[in-house]
DNA sequence: GTCTATAGAGCGATAGAC
DNA sequence: GTCTATCGCTCTATAGAC
């Protein structure tokens, strides 16, 4: 690395970005220092502020891209209008393997919530929110049709998620299992909860 | 507060372990000072080496105490031998009602794992694992008896755990549903997942 | 048992040269 | 677009007085 005058600015951009996404994963928003940011990169401490006013919105900026991701991901599923069975057995696959191609993105966004300030803190609960209800509302819209029998929606719909999630605290490649296998058997788990036949 | 000589040093600890507490479930370890820990206490920060060798043990004594209270208060729950059906649903009743009760330890000892040596890491890594066999073994002798169907019990274990412990991220006293209402969602959820008649 | 004072280092962010 | 240099501040941990 290590770059002079007449770099890219985008490749810049974007190694900050990769950058801080791994340390912050890896030793937490508080615990990473702008420098080590800077050296990861191949720039000077100074340069990063071309890119960032702060490095809070370093942060800010990766979760709400995360998410945003996440649900421009799902819109390109399209499996939002599909009957609620197929539609649940989707998202559940869906929201697996991509948790599981996205792991620091997943840590981050969970573990740094409170790194940020109210007013991103608030941007990105509204995200997490949006995302909760592609979940809710297949599920109301099964148990309307009769195939979901739910004890409540919103405490399954939570439910189900921290379950999936919680995939990425343990999953390591080359384990046990496929990722093919623990879709299968999250998604078998995820249907029992629902009532689903 | 302010003491100066003569006071109690055992008052002295309890406060410091009360304020970590706190403070690292608050902000996260790494933007917690010494200093900050001092002042809610109500002594100077030189005072806090008294106490601890360093920072960081603070939290490992935080962790480990609390993991090891867990394991403590499921043995005197005295639930482990009942047959598998009524021990699964006491561990579930025990697990929601014990981690409601303790969201600052709960939350701390999952979010700063990293925060760690390595050493210390290891000790809390073993006894989260004696804790998850807890379960496991539920889990296997209800399916040696036949009244669970599982589809791998390992992984039903996490997924178990991952979601019951989930609550600790929305549960607000006071809000829609009552403790006692969401153990008896979370059992019907969990027995489901078991495939429990 | 606690205080004050301090060492030695690192921090986020900015200014100005090139 | 990046560098160097620096301001003003905070940090953990320790030494020595009381």
């Amino acid at each position: 690395m290590a770059r002079k005058t007449g770099s890219s600015g985008i490749e810049t951009a974007r190694g900050i970005r990769d950058a801080a996404l791994k340390l912050f994963a890896d030793k937490g928003f508080a615990a990473v220092s702008m420098r080590e940011i800077a050296r990861e990169v191949g720039v000077q401490v100074g340069a990063l502020y071309l890119y960032t006013p702060d490095k809070q919105s370093l942060l800010a900026d990766l979760m709400i891209a995360h998410l945003e991701d996440l649900l421009a991901a799902w819109q390109r599923e399209g499996a939002g209008d599909l009957p609620p069975s197929q539609a649940f057995d989707a998202f559940v696959g869906f929201h697996i393997s991509y948790h599981l191609t996205r792991v620091d993105e997943v840590f981050i966004a969970y573990m740094e919530l409170r790194s940020l300030s109210p007013e991103n803190f608030a941007k990105v609960e509204r995200l997490r929110r949006l995302y909760e209800n592609v979940l809710q509302d297949i599920l109301i819209a099964g148990e309307a049709e009769g195939i979901f029998r739910l004890k409540d929606a919103r405490v399954t719909t939570l439910a189900l998620i921290a379950m999936l999630t919680g995939v990425n605290t343990w999953y390591r490649a080359g384990g046990r299992l496929s990722p093919e296998r623990i879709e299968e058997i999250y998604r078998a788990l995820a249907r029992d909860m629902v009532g689903a036949p």
